[in-house]
DNA sequence: AAGACGGGGAT
DNA sequence: ATCCCAGTCTT
């Protein structure tokens, strides 16, 4: 899908110059530079804003499940996602009381489906243990399957606008860019003050989205500069992948309902050996059900 | 610390 | 072909 990126490419004047921010790292309390950082981060965002859903709404569900979407997954696959999803599900218990079957034809095709599991799971805890209500707290929300540090603290700053520093690949570009800019292998916890220095107190939503969205930009105009990151990593290939093999098979399920085993392996072109096994292991992580030869999407919880 | 986990779009 | 995405979980 097009986006709007392609003027990045005609402004000279993005992205900034970062030497001097270097200083930063050592001097504990310049001010000036601080909120030149700053002004830098928001001059951008203010003539580059991108407009989402989940953007600047007060409803923590919401913001939870747009949370979850974007682990690992662009922006731009969930915009067409994530309308249909809330429009289905427009609170937590709805979400908490669907069968696991419906809400996962509407996560099908995002990827990393685990994450669709999470967070059902997660809702019906939230309806359960906490009145509904999404937690407010870093480490309870931490506390909840599929939520992690990151997550968590991403839902606090944009559902309850509470200033937290915390990291993600964005972020993470930014201030490789700005304080490390000729740095290899730097560790989070060598980033991690920086944030907590340089975070916008009075507004953290709007400056979390503001290091975000210029994070993505220098991605698209610089060589990803989170490959300077310590905690950087490749993925192995997906095509010929056992991965590969678990997508097709959820999506077969998705599509045509209960299979047999031989229907689902002749529909399928992976060998018999590793559709087999996709199924067992979809089975034990709670996807699916398989009685006698019959393999079904999990529709309810009760039966785990 | 390392590997598994989805699937699509950009280069 | 390769990279990598608003990361999390398991070993």
């Amino acid at each position: 899908m097009f986006m709007q990126n392609i003027s990045w490419k005609l402004l000279p004047e993005y992205p900034h110059k970062f030497e001097k921010f270097t200083r930063l790292r050592d001097n504990k309390n310049d001010a000036e530079l601080i909120t030149d950082f700053q002004r830098n981060i928001y001059e951008f965002y203010k003539t580059h804003k991108r407009p989402m859903p989940w953007r600047d709404i007060d409803d923590p569900y919401r913001v939870l499940v747009s949370e979850v979407m974007l682990q690992q997954t662009q922006v731009e696959r969930i915009i067409k996602m994530y309308p249909p999803f809330i429009d289905a599900f427009p609170a937590i218990d709805v979400l908490a009381k669907a069968p696991f079957d419906k809400v996962f034809a509407l996560w099908q095709g995002l990827g990393y489906n685990r994450r669709a599991l999470f967070l059902h799971r997660c809702s019906k805890i939230i309806v359960e243990r906490f009145d509904s209500v999404i937690p407010n707290k870093p480490d309870s929300l931490a506390e909840l399957p599929g939520l992690g540090w990151a997550t968590a603290c991403s839902i606090c700053t944009f559902a309850y606008n509470m200033p937290l520093a915390f990291i993600e690949t964005n972020i993470r570009s930014v201030y490789l860019s700005f304080f490390f800019p000729d740095e290899k292998n730097v560790p989070d916890k060598h980033i991690l003050p920086l944030v907590e220095k340089t975070l916008d107190y009075d507004n953290p939503r709007q400056w979390y989205y503001a290091l975000m969205d210029y994070g993505v930009m220098l991605k698209k105009m610089l060589k990803n500069p989170s490959r300077r990151s310590a905690h950087h990593t490749k993925q192995s290939p997906f095509d010929g992948s056992f991965r590969q093999v678990r997508g097709a098979v959820m999506k077969q399920l998705t599509e045509r309902g209960s299979l047999s085993k031989t229907d689902l392996c002749s529909s399928l072109a992976f060998s018999n050996d590793a559709i087999l096994a996709a199924v067992m292991c979809l089975e034990s992580e709670g996807f699916i059900i398989v009685n006698n030869d019959c393999i079904t999407l999990k529709s309810d919880e009760l039966a785990q």
